[in-house]
DNA sequence: TCGCTCATGTAAATAGTTACATGATTCC
DNA sequence: GGAATCATGTAACTATTTACATGAGCGA
């Protein structure tokens, strides 16, 4: 019934989802309007991935609104048990350290969706997963830096920027878990 | 005979070849070995690729090395008239604000690929114009930032990373910007 | 001869983009 | 009544991933 397992998209529509009943219209206000919107999905991707996170039994419609409902066609979708549970397995996926540059957007997701849902224990073991995996990379863009030949001066520099980003990135991971540790 | 416009991975091919002959196997390696490697090509994405830039008449295989040759089947494409001059109109593709983030990765290639192709006034002009782009980037999010109601902890700390990161990115512009300036 | 790296490819399944289609509702 | 927005979808085309296939050269 599972099937083969979901798309990085679907899985980020299935935790929308679960963050709150949507329709696939609101979803695509989401990504329009907040800051994650640096992805935009067409029609053509959204409401197919809709209808195939619908066919694996893990979202589903909420019945429409019969009282007195201005019969509009909103097709509002919630999870079922098996969609929550496939989003918490989701959401419990081990950081990978080879992939934490390429994946960082959808781990800031996760850890977006981790409130209310893991206890700070859960979430800081995440995040310390995520620090670790972004010092790596960090000391690993710099060993290369140091061994590197660089006869050209342009790509020295895209390095420096690889090097930046990441130990930004890596300063916040910190900063973060300081945050959580620090609240009541 | 140019058909449609190449895709961001075809561009990037062009590109490695324009840099430099290679082959499918050589830009393989290319994408492994350098930490440009975020992301892997396969060989199904690869191949195919080529062979699109090659009945583009943007590439061709150069004469096989009869000379003592070990016969061994490698495929060294190198570009023609057309390649180089679309090589060239991509380079040269302006920087689109709204797009700045989500094609950071490759307008950073573009950098490393203008040295020696473009006098450093035009490649301090494309600089100029990725500084713009990330700063009104990093003005949008702290302006977002400072509205957003933000009832919850990990959003709002999902966003300062939004921040952190691309203000080390305009830092780094503005870097870049200062060492060609200072150059010869 | 066995296994590894070199080297290029194909086939099936999947999914995404682009562009178009459709119809209801709301505002003027 | 007409335009903009709300809301969902389809069809054609294109490209990617995954997995498999193939074969040459080389070192132990």
């Amino acid at each position: 019934m599972a099937g083969h397992q979901l798309t990085s998209f679907e899985q980020v529509l299935l935790g929308l989802i679960c963050l709150s009943p949507s329709s696939g219209y609101d979803l695509k206000r989401v990504f329009a309007t907040t800051p994650m919107g640096v992805y935009q999905p067409s029609s053509g991707a959204l409401y197919p991935a809709l209808r195939r996170l619908e066919a694996k039994g893990l979202v589903r419609v909420q019945p429409p609104d019969q009282d007195g409902g201005s019969g509009r066609q909103r097709r509002v979708y919630e999870p079922t048990g098996a969609g929550r549970a496939a989003h918490l397995v989701w959401l419990r996926t081990p950081v990978e350290p080879a992939t934490v540059s390429r994946d960082l957007g959808l781990h800031l997701m996760r850890f977006v969706m981790m409130e209310h849902v893991f206890p700070r224990e859960e979430v800081l073991s995440f995040l310390g997963d995520l620090e670790k995996g972004l010092a790596a990379l960090t000391a690993d863009l710099e060993r290369y830096a140091a061994i590197a030949p660089f006869d050209d001066r342009h790509p020295r520099l895209a390095l420096d920027h690889g090097v930046a980003v990441h130990r930004a990135s890596l300063q916040w991971a910190e900063h973060a878990i300081a945050v959580l540790r620090a609240s009541q």
